[in-house]
DNA sequence: ATAATAGTTGACTGATCGGTTTACTACGAG
DNA sequence: CTCGTAGTAAACCGATCAGTCAACTATTAT
């Protein structure tokens, strides 16, 4: 059979970044073919609407992220160090894009999945499918902390459920504010959520 | 001077409700005009643009909303009674929305200021001049629950600005799993992002 | 080599986009 | 009563929207 084709992958890159910047009503499908470099009727032929080429774009990011994360909240790490990592991951990660593409962006699948609402069900029901394979990781570094005694925290699943409230929380905070201030919160903010004692003492 | 219009409410009336359900790129003019019954020509007479009609709907809702803050956020009730008070008002104010528009709408605020991020620039601005004016409230709340011992915030603002954070999450996440649930998590992730001590016995 | 087909191309659709224009109309101040 | 004007109406603009289509092309398994 003919043909090694490139379009699809070039498509759901040129998607993902364009539609975590302007959303996803304001970006239109020539403006994804011309960033990808490909003609629309190659999109059609790949995938059926633009609905469906956001959904892939998402389960794709989710793919490519999962490695970072299976990284670092590995249980050989304290869990605690975990969520203290994954933060600052968040920031270094934040100041990168925001070099790229010139603002804040904030979490792709909340600034969507919240935008569509109930107009795109399916990009909706992705949207919340891979957040709660995310709040998973929240939830055994919580069970894990409970379990040394770190912080008290009966129902993990209901603390990374908050955990993950507050994360994007300020995630869109940042990317509304366009600025990457709020994001230096996120451990201070998280560790009052979660009971943690505070060993350091900051500042004055 | 001729004639007395309420074209303008109408407009600020039909774009609130059909920019919050729907979004603000996936919602037109003509949507808008539709909906308040008033022609195309009437609206650009009273709005430069559609992006000016948007800043002014949010400036009105505002305008209606803060009065039953400064009820709920009344300094002669107990600080966390105000906030406990606000959450459960904020659950039974979306169920209503949510009969009213057929699913869970969220903070107008959020979805909007997220979704146009950098691309409309005074939307965007607008919505985080308004969101400063709503954790004010939360601010004295929490400066005067910790003036009391009730809590230990001796940075108010700084909690404030994540309790508002943890808040805005969950108006998120109950917007994009279309369900009034998450909202009922609202106090017991508040009060321990607070350091509220637990005085009830819930449940088992 | 060639046939079958995955992939490409660009022109096309009709609807809709945000916004403009121009003529008209209703009303309140003098 | 009537005149100036705030407001209304509807046709109209070029651009763009998501999606279609039929002709074409390059590949690769045979």
């Amino acid at each position: 059979m003919p043909r090694v084709s490139h379009a699809k992958e070039k498509l759901t890159e040129a998607a993902l970044g364009l539609i975590w910047t302007s959303g996803y009503a304001a970006t239109s499908v020539d403006d994804i073919c011309a960033k990808a470099e490909v003609k629309k009727g190659s999109f059609y032929h790949f995938f059926k609407s633009k609905a469906e080429l956001e959904i892939a774009a998402l389960e794709e990011n989710w793919q490519r992220s999962r490695q970072v994360w299976n990284d670092l909240f590995s249980p050989a790490v304290p869990p605690l160090q975990r969520l203290e990592d994954y933060f600052q991951f968040v920031v270094k990660r934040q100041g990168q894009l925001t070099e790229e593409y010139g603002s804040v962006l904030g979490c792709p699948l909340c600034s969507v999945g919240s935008e569509v609402g109930s107009r795109e069900v399916g990009i909706r029901d992705k949207t919340l499918e891979i957040m709660e394979r995310y709040v998973k990781y929240f939830e055994s570094a919580i069970r894990d902390a409970d379990a040394q005694g770190l912080i008290v925290a009966p129902d993990a699943k209901a603390k990374a459920t908050a955990l993950y409230s507050y994360f994007q929380g300020v995630m869109a905070q940042a990317r509304i504010a366009n600025s990457l201030e709020p994001l230096r919160e996120l451990k201070s903010g998280a560790w009052a959520l979660l009971g943690v004692r505070q060993v350091e003492l900051v500042g004055a």
